[in-house]
DNA sequence: CGCGACGTTGATTTGCCTCAACGATTGTGG
DNA sequence: CCACAATCGTTGAGGCAAATCAACGTCGCG
């Protein structure tokens, strides 16, 4: 039982950074969410699909992508522990998904259905609080990331990413760098070269 | 007084599609909110100052920009009736911004600071379901908007936008749409008139 | 071991940008 | 109310950043 209650550990953390909750609402936290393990290379979700979980992510590593028509792929998202994966839209819609989650290393996470989500939220209202303030704190990244897209060269981009996420680097193949920052993966290879001669 | 009221009827409605208020709520809406008119060509915002307002559009129609550092300008969002207008990196830590919002036409706002907004919702977490929904939904555009962007050539991203918004379109200049799509205003001209073609 | 995914490198192409010149339109002050 | 400036959209010439295509070496894995 200690053990199971381990696993919520991170959560809860997490979450006490921006709300405080009392022994029942945290009850109802470690009752609303299941814990699922996945394997390298598999997947979470896949285009096609509803999504039907929001996964808080304990450990390992999570690719979030997108296929277009022609067949190709672009990161949008690299999920590491204490980071929420989901195609949001999917979730509060129930339309099928575009996207993909994909493991990039043996994963851990904590899931939650839209129903209890729902419920848990009408019953304790400190959660809609919390979730308020991911949403606009995931709004402000995405915010600065559109900026950095539409405004610096590919050289510009990679140097920011490298200097912002030096840990991702070593978990994360290096075409899916290449596809996350909006460039080809064998134009990222020369920029590297590049960069590497000075 | 039945005048000054009128001024809220557009915001509580808009509300009311998410939320139920009570008369206290509403009264405690109506007294957080404030009034402000801007004439077209002014700025609600500007690059180094702090966002101290969460603005709700009553009417016109305002541009959040961007400009680099060689002084190019990128439009982010149109922002007509019932959308919110804020930096809120710089409104949430009151740092100061680097985008600007620019009124395109006479514009009305109901505006809330930081200090009032957080007592809002503190007295009534009604609110903060609100607010999570509306940045929930925000989000949600917001990934659609990048996956375009990242997955759409320039002509692509054109003939979607225009297929989306469509009234947005008379409102605002040509060379604002062309920035806000990610491409040079001469290279959209371009393109219309390829497209005029067929 | 041998296959398949990955990163690298080079040759070539292209989508889009830059710069500059030109009407058309707007708006502004005298 | 008009003249003039400023802004906007258009068009063309030229250039560059980045994509595409293809070949090759390397490595991890079944």
């Amino acid at each position: 039982m200690d053990k199971l209650r381990e696993r919520y550990k991170s959560l809860i953390a997490n979450m006490q950074k921006h709300i405080k909750m009392n022994d029942i609402e945290i009850d109802e936290l470690c009752n609303s969410f299941k814990y699922k393990k996945i394997k390298k290379g598999q997947y979470l979700l896949q285009a096609g699909e509803v999504c039907r979980y929001q996964s808080f992510v304990l450990s390992g590593c999570l690719k979030l992508h997108h296929l277009n028509q022609e067949g190709k792929e672009h990161a949008l998202h690299f999920l590491q522990p204490a980071w929420w994966a989901a195609d949001l839209y999917s979730y509060f819609n129930s339309t099928t998904t575009n996207m993909n989650i994909k493991a990039l290393a043996d994963t851990e996470v904590l899931q939650i259905e839209k129903k209890t989500f729902d419920k848990m939220l009408d019953k304790h209202p400190i959660f809609e609080r919390f979730f308020r303030v991911i949403y606009q704190n995931a709004l402000c990244s995405q915010h600065k990331k559109t900026i950095d897209s539409i405004s610096l060269s590919a050289k510009e981009r990679y140097i920011n990413f490298i200097n912002h996420f030096p840990v991702i680097q070593s978990l994360v193949p290096q075409k899916d760098i290449a596809t996350y920052l909006g460039m080809a993966p064998e134009y990222l290879s020369k920029l590297r070269k590049d960069l590497s001669r000075k």
